[in-house]
DNA sequence: AGCACGCCGACT
DNA sequence: GTCGGCGTGCTC
């Protein structure tokens, strides 16, 4: 070795670009040295990127001509110890680039180089003489102000900034201050504020629920919290997060997408005294990043937050919470395609710290896991009060004139709900299902005949195509069983629904509740609240699932079930299952009992069947034998190819050479489907085409994956068509 | 993915 | 004569 071994030192650099590599760099000229998770500014071409240092070898090979990093971003690493690996341990996963990997892993300032935000945080009290003068004050916003500093004090900002009632109060807090009443002062974030309000005594369920998790502190402990609608689950969560906080560890809290409510962040700031930090996709691009630097510092003791909170670090972490871990909005759909569930799991164990996993209604994956000893499996039966369960009603819906898809039975039913001055949620099941053809008159839908699943709508209506096998034919001029002419390929969306109701119903109130009508975070809950408890009829589809409490709501009206029962998707009926449960939990209170009304072709389907008689777990436990049978996830294992191009053959022309490469790779162990249409076989004048893999082993999958991606990645037509790799795809269809 | 370089059509 | 179409090649 010479003396002055121009190797020693290379950093070795993940960016965020899609190529499956790392880059080499010698260190700085100048500044501080850079270690491992540290960012670094470096050239790259002919532009300039912030990527991060994940290796620095003692040994390099040749490294050839290198250019020097421009820039050490961070004097201490933003990933170290257990993130940095389990993020590794992501990239392999996914079979993405490291580089991509870390960029979605952090905010956007972050990953775009600035350094690590302030986070101190600020809070308000009264001084002295603002203790004195308080009863002397006119009243208006700088007295309001007073009299919640002199309950509540130090009160943070951020708890005035997401408060709703407290708008203007930064103008206010600036009056008391200019008169000597009130001072900014910096809040401690571990330090109890003085309201802690005491929960409700534990049942016997949720008490061994929370003893069950506390004698797994300490060590990777995974748990299903498999609780019914109202049983309490929260409750169970925050006597674990008290625990956690008392050992002095950080807990994490993931919750789907539209379960952060003002209310669930008032409840656990009430009951745990604490600062609870949030991250969602609502927040601005500084508050996420500082939620980041304050999880970093173990400044936040307790985060509760959306998919993406899943790639906070925790460096004292003692517990990780997934409320409704089946729910989708776990699952990344683009990008780097990651679940936020099962990550979690990836995490807590490289952390060595309990995960509980909480659902009414348990993802299949996570029933088996625990079926099979992996989870521990915890079930809350009793619920909280004295609610009783509601009474469902079937309605057949055959051969029935239909206004916009209801029929008059479901029609009548609405009418004596709002004559008993109840409330009625008219709910329209639409999960984005490719449209499954129908017979009104019998219920009969089209099936492939090799693949027993059904068929979907292509070809603008007039051909039916399976896609499991591929097998196309046309659409039939009547229904082969029946003879009938009422063939159908979809239902009425939640507007005509809405029309017509509004027409038959003119003296109530009609409120249509969806993505159209509901832009912002906070507009479902004004547009609930405007609502009230007085009769009327709110029109809506998955946001109403669930949420904000509607305590005089006594019907619940299912439309739009059948496409949920005849999908192609095998993920179809478990979707259904779990919608159908969690929108029946809204109906009824403990006064007053409520009714659950679905509108169907299929009176006895067994799904209906099986859920009415033996609620979720009896679904479940047929459903699981189904997928076994069929060779479908949790007992195989399947990944995605999917590719986009302005014409067809380009994207089919790739999918069929990668189809080769894996073939090749895969030594029989890998079963190939496609390449076949998408669902939504044309989206913004591209091509969509996609190719599916499937593997009785998890490492099989794998395996073929590694081998045949260098190939794929090296194809001539990969570069002509936009691809990508989703593992565990959730939609296929 | 960007971004540059490179070689062919309709515009001031 | 140039501005600009997107094919293909590379990025330590």
């Amino acid at each position: 070795m010479s003396p002055v071994d121009p190797a020693a030192g290379v950093l070795l650099v993940a960016l965020p670009v899609p190529l499956p590599r790392l880059f080499s760099y010698f260190p700085a000229v100048d500044g501080p040295a850079a270690a491992v998770g540290a960012r670094v500014r470096v050239p790259f071409g002919p532009r300039e990127l912030v990527g991060v240092v994940t290796a620095i070898p003692d040994a390099p090979g040749d490294p050839g001509p290198l250019k020097p990093v421009h820039a050490v971003l961070d004097s201490t690493p933003l990933f170290a110890g257990e993130l940095l690996a389990s993020l590794r341990w992501l990239a392999r996963y996914t079979h993405a680039p490291l580089g991509e990997v870390l960029a979605t892993a952090l905010p956007g300032p972050l990953r775009h180089g600035e350094p690590l935000p302030d986070t101190v945080q600020r809070g308000w009290q009264l001084t002295e003489a603002g203790r004195t003068a308080i009863d002397a004050m006119r009243p208006g916003r700088p007295r309001q102000l007073a009299e919640r500093l002199a309950a509540d004090a130090p009160l943070p900002e951020a708890r005035l900034h997401d408060d709703p009632e407290a708008t203007g109060w930064r103008a206010a807090a600036r009056t008391l201050a200019s008169r000597g009443l009130a001072e900014q002062v910096i809040v401690d974030p571990a330090r109890p504020h003085s309201i802690v309000r005491p929960g409700p005594r534990l049942n016997e369920g949720q008490q061994a629920a929370v003893d069950a998790v506390l004698a797994g502190a300490g060590a990777f402990h995974p748990v299903l919290l498999d609780g019914v609608t109202g049983s309490g689950k929260t409750e169970v969560y925050l006597h674990a997060i008290a625990d956690c906080l008392s050992r002095g560890r950080q807990a994490l809290v993931l919750v789907p997408e539209i379960g952060l409510t003002p209310q669930l962040l008032a409840r656990f700031r009430e009951r745990l005294g604490i600062t609870v930090h949030v991250l969602h996709s609502g927040l601005s691009d500084g508050e996420r990043a500082r939620t980041w630097a304050a999880c970093l510092r173990g400044e936040a003791r307790v985060v509760v937050g959306t998919r993406s909170a899943v790639f906070l670090p925790l460096p004292e972490a003692g517990l990780l919470v997934v409320d409704e871990e089946h729910d989708g909005s776990y699952k990344q759909l683009d990008g780097i395609r990651y679940h936020a569930r099962d990550f979690a799991l990836v995490r807590a164990q490289a952390l060595g710290v309990p995960v509980v996993l909480g659902s009414a209604t348990p993802s299949l994956e996570s029933l088996r896991n625990a079926q099979a000893g992996r989870y521990g499996w915890l079930r809350l039966r009793q619920r909280a009060g004295n609610a009783q369960p509601p009474a469902v009603r079937v309605i057949d819906v055959r051969k029935r004139p239909l206004l916009a898809g209801m029929s008059p039975e479901l029609l009548d039913t609405i009418d004596r709900a709002l004559e008993a001055d109840g409330q009625v949620l008219v709910f329209r099941n639409r999960r984005g299902y490719a449209p499954v053809l129908l017979c009104h008159d019998c219920g009969w839908s089209a099936q492939c005949q090799r693949c027993d699943a059904a068929m979907t709508v292509h070809g603008g209506g007039r051909r039916l195509q399976c896609h499991h096998c591929g097998a196309r034919r046309p659409v039939p001029n009547a229904c082969p069983d029946c003879g009938g002419l009422a063939l159908q390929s979809q239902g009425a969306g939640t507007e005509r629904i809405e029309e017509a109701l509004r027409e038959r119903f003119p003296e109530v109130p009609v409120m249509r509740i969806d993505r159209g009508t509901t832009q912002r975070r906070d507009a479902l809950e004004r547009h609930l609240s405007e609502f009230g408890s007085a009769r009327g009829i709110l029109v809506g589809t998955q946001m109403l699932a669930k949420g904000h409490d509607l305590p005089n709501l006594t019907l619940v009206a299912v439309v739009g079930i059948d496409e949920g029962l005849f999908s192609a998707d095998f993920r179809a009926p478990e979707k259904l299952a779990q919608l159908l449960i969690q929108v029946a939990g809204r109906a009824g209170r403990a006064d007053r009992p409520g009714v659950v009304a679905l509108q169907t072709h299929h009176p006895g389907h067994p799904l209906l069947a099986t859920l009415l008689a033996g609620g979720y777990g009896a679904f479940a436990t047929i459903e699981l034998e189904q997928r076994e049978a069929a060779g479908f996830p949790p007992y195989a294992h399947l990944a995605l190819l999917r590719a986009e191009a302005k014409q067809v053959e380009h994207a089919d022309g790739f999918l069929q050479a990668a189809r080769r490469c894996l073939e090749q790779a895969a030594d029989g162990s890998l079963e190939l489907s496609g390449p076949l249409p998408a669902p939504m076989p044309r989206r913004a004048g591209y091509q969509r085409s996609q190719l599916l893999l499937s593997s009785a082993g998890r490492r099989e999958l794998h395996a073929a994956l590694d081998a045949a991606l260098p190939e794929i990645h090296a194809l001539p037509d990969a570069r002509r068509v936009r691809w990508s790799l989703d593992v565990d795809p959730v939609d296929l269809y």
